[in-house]
DNA sequence: TAACCCCCTATCCAAACGGCTAGTAAGAGG
DNA sequence: CCTCTTACTAGCCGTTTGGATAGGGGGTTA
């Protein structure tokens, strides 16, 4: 199941001059020319393979065998896809970096990200052209790769109160996005099919694992996260 | 004022092969070199400057005339910031069409855009490679250019109620910003040194203006229009 | 000067919310 | 087997809202 990764790993060991092959799952065309140009610029790295959807990437990665891997983890509406895709990727191919390239800076991502086997996560509006070509290079040499403001948010989360934050479950997260719409609680309890007990309960453990108290913050915290479909 | 703006529209003029000269304004590297790469494989085309903050467009675009001005609103905090810059540049360089290039799609800042001399607007995440360079030739030849998704918005947007959405004053923000912090009405009264009633009184325009019936949904498409400050 | 917009304040009431305690039920995993 | 987690339901009570209506004051512009 994994020749490609094993040849090219130790191809990579071999020939300290060896292409680093790297594969771009993102969404966006242009993003993925830029990262692209960049790396291809900077001598020593190709970019072998691109997915423009979470269905796609698990078999591009098993067919070309990256050893670095630069995702978005917003590729659908779902960023917690992205999350898991991690955790498979991490286990199936140990061969492959994973270097999260995200739009948003959330404490919550970044703490699952790498919690999930990614071996780094920078910002896209905040990462510097000369930066990408060494981050690749220092995530494929095993290291742990942190962008700017990346690493003190999350000493931030796992130092102090060590709560960070939790998982939403699903059905939080459905009666979120309800919320989020404007709906009372009874019109989420009966668009959900369960009494507005129910959601009521379900809007506050959200609230503490969010650590809010006022719905509109819940709102306001989900959607920076990336937990509310967007559009 | 425009001496170099009217020598390169006479250029276009006059030489079908004419160089489109393209400015593009984006504070992500990785865009910039990915707009860049697009349009210069496409022959005819040549990015003549970069912008990565609001207050540097104007300047740019005064120094090098650009046929064509890519631009992502979002360059600062304050996507209305981004608004201005789109009149005055109508005001002062006629000569050089605008092509917003955004990261998400909000009607309201489609009509806005549209309706401060904006001559196009496209969407990072659906725009392909080929379109890009199309694009900019269309709005440079004059046409208004409406990505995909785009067109239907707008037209929802002027069509039906006419109403669309209108402008939130600067109080407006400050109070839907508290709200999305979690606070009551109370407290954002006594942060911002108004009665408890003048709060509501805020909102009650912003969610007549949002066409919103709860704070949390206000707090939802404010932030989907992009006039939240993120991170 | 009048019209207009923004900002500020007030009062009323019904509805919605937050915070709490307390319990049932199903499935996963030690 | 028991425990943990998740999902679900119920009721209570005080607070916060949404929505409407009705003003006054300051600034800009036609």
């Amino acid at each position: 199941m994994d020749p490609q990764v094993r040849s090219d790993v130790s191809l990579g060991r071999r020939s300290p001059m060896a292409t680093t092959r790297v594969m771009v799952a993102d969404r966006n065309v242009i993003t993925r020319v830029g990262i692209r140009s960049i790396l291809e610029r900077n001598s020593g790295m190709a970019v072998v393979a691109e997915a423009t959807s979470y269905e796609t990437v698990i078999d591009a990665v098993d067919e070309h065998g990256p050893d670095v891997l630069i995702i978005d983890l917003d590729l659908g509406d779902d960023t917690t896809h992205g999350l898991k895709l991690c955790e498979e990727i991490t286990e199936r191919f140990p061969g492959t970096k994973i270097l999260v390239l995200a739009n948003t800076l959330s404490e919550m991502i970044v703490v699952e990200a790498l919690r999930r086997g990614a071996n780094g996560y920078i910002c896209k509006e905040e990462v510097k052209a000369d930066e990408l070509g060494k981050s690749v290079r220092a995530v494929q040499e095993g290291e742990t790769v942190l962008g700017r403001g990346v690493g003190s948010l999350v000493a931030k989360g796992l130092g102090s109160t060590r709560g960070s934050i939790e998982h939403l479950t699903d059905r939080e997260l459905d009666v979120i996005r309800a919320v989020a719409k404007g709906l009372s609680n009874k019109q989420i309890a009966h668009e959900i099919f369960v009494s507005e007990s129910t959601v009521k309960f379900h809007l506050q453990n959200a609230s503490k694992k969010l650590h809010a108290h006022r719905r509109a913050e819940i709102v306001h915290l989900a959607t920076a996260a990336g937990l509310l479909t967007k559009i």
